[in-house]
DNA sequence: AAGTTAAAACTAATTAATTAGTTATCCAAA
DNA sequence: TTTGGATAACTAATTAATTAGTTTTAACTT
């Protein structure tokens, strides 16, 4: 499998909105940032460094340019999950499960419908 | 609650070495850190900016200085685990939950497990 | 075909992160 | 009391990330 580098924060928001909307030019980008919005140059160089890292490509429209990810978003958040899984859970989800509990985030009936959920996947798995 | 800040690559290394010693002088850091190791001032630097971040903090032993953390493991693992959850699995545990599931990382005897953990928390909470 | 506009590329500037070199200080040993 | 060793502070250098200004190109309008 090959390596995934991480991406850092403004490369990061750009790609969410490329992932959102599949293919896109910079002002279309632009248009899903939040404001403050930064300055179209700023977008687009972002979007360049992006394409040199090899994280997105383009399809030419004459001068036009619209890009489009090469890594999927599940691709990129199994690799943001794993990283933390290692670096704060020893691998183990049943830590990370452990901690949510403790957290509160969890309770009975949420691991209710995670069984549920579980079921269904198992008897249709994708 | 306080803002948590996003600790850089090289920082979270060196905190994670802290939050194992609880506390340390820099040789200790350093003596705790991989191959290829390094030089001792570029540590050093590290951990003098973490400290103006208010990261950690000090106690002078005559020139030595021993530091520890500001933050707890706890806290920035909450912080790092938030993040995820907000950007890749809109803050929905579940959701996470089921992307283990996909990614065969969780079956049913896991869940089991979590059940079982989960009533004997709820029957000694903290 | 010349002028206008919109886009990307190129380039420059700024800021943050990382690494390393040099200096100053303090303690201990002779 | 001077010298040597260790340490942190200070400073410098390098590299990466972020933002923005300028130039170029190509399509469209008249």
């Amino acid at each position: 499998m090959m390596e995934i580098k991480d991406l850092t924060k403004a490369e990061e928001q750009i790609m969410q909105v490329l992932w959102q909307l599949e293919k896109a030019f910079v002002k279309e980008v632009i248009d899903e940032l939040p404001i403050p919005k930064p300055a179209y140059n700023t977008v687009s160089t972002i979007i360049r460094i992006l394409e040199t890292k090899g994280f997105i490509g383009h399809e030419a429209f004459g001068k036009a340019h619209q890009y489009y990810p090469l890594i999927s978003r599940e691709d990129y958040k199994r690799h943001a999950t794993e990283k933390l899984l290692g670096n704060y859970f020893e691998n183990s989800v049943e830590s990370m499960f452990s901690f949510f509990v403790k957290e509160e985030k969890l309770d009975l009936g949420d691991v209710d419908e995670i069984l549920k959920m579980i079921n269904k996947i198992k008897r249709n798995p994708k």
